[in-house]
DNA sequence: TGGGTTTGCTACATATTCCGTAGCAACGAG
DNA sequence: CTCGTTGCTACGGAATATGTAGCAAACCCA
């Protein structure tokens, strides 16, 4: 298996970064995170994925610690990761906004 | 062809747009339309995806209005799509420092 | 007029990824 | 010893992405 960032071959962290959250459910798994943590089932639930594609995800979200498993609360967002979701926290208000614009 | 919002049944504007920008070369295309419009083929070498997938993600992106084609310079984004930008431009700074910490 | 180039875009076969279902082993509670 | 929950995996079929080739229309320059 040929272990290579996808479409990129610079290696630019902010291409990683695009590449990463550029994969299906992972933006959502790290919104889902937002407030509390979760556990594996109640993400599967709430997203409405697969097992494997949800397990996929957050191994690859794990990797980028962004994420970890706390044994005993769930999944969670590590402290890179709640700085991330801080980023994308506007895009919450601005999703309105948008939505009314293209109905 | 069924049209439904993949991931989400609620139709929530923060879902939809998670969706979108959650396929892969979605988010890199809005990237690298940031400062300069760009012509269909020079996207395509930028991000180094197959022209049919190039082409969907166009087409998803201007049906969701946030990219348009200018006949005469390529594509660029919309009002609205440079809008969305400048909310994931803090990204840029902040990849640096999530690649410091995960290396 | 007649190339040659660039434009956006499509066809098609292959390769990869994703999905839905089922189920595993480990653990704790009763 | 059973029951529920935990994270996670196997497997076959469906959907999506890739890579190559090429189309028609518009343009440039002679």
């Amino acid at each position: 298996m040929v272990r290579r960032v996808r479409g990129s071959t610079t290696g630019r962290p902010i291409m990683v970064l695009l590449d990463l959250l550029g994969r299906r459910w992972t933006l959502r798994i790290v919104w889902e995170l937002r407030d509390e943590p979760r556990r594996f089932r109640e993400l599967q639930d709430l997203i409405g994925a697969s097992p494997t594609i949800v397990n996929t995800r957050l191994a690859e979200l794990r990797a980028a610690k962004l994420v970890e498993l706390d044994e005993t609360a769930g999944y969670r967002l590590t402290a890179l990761g709640n700085e991330l979701l801080r980023l994308f926290l506007p895009l919450h208000v601005w999703s309105e906004k948008w939505a009314k614009a293209t109905a």
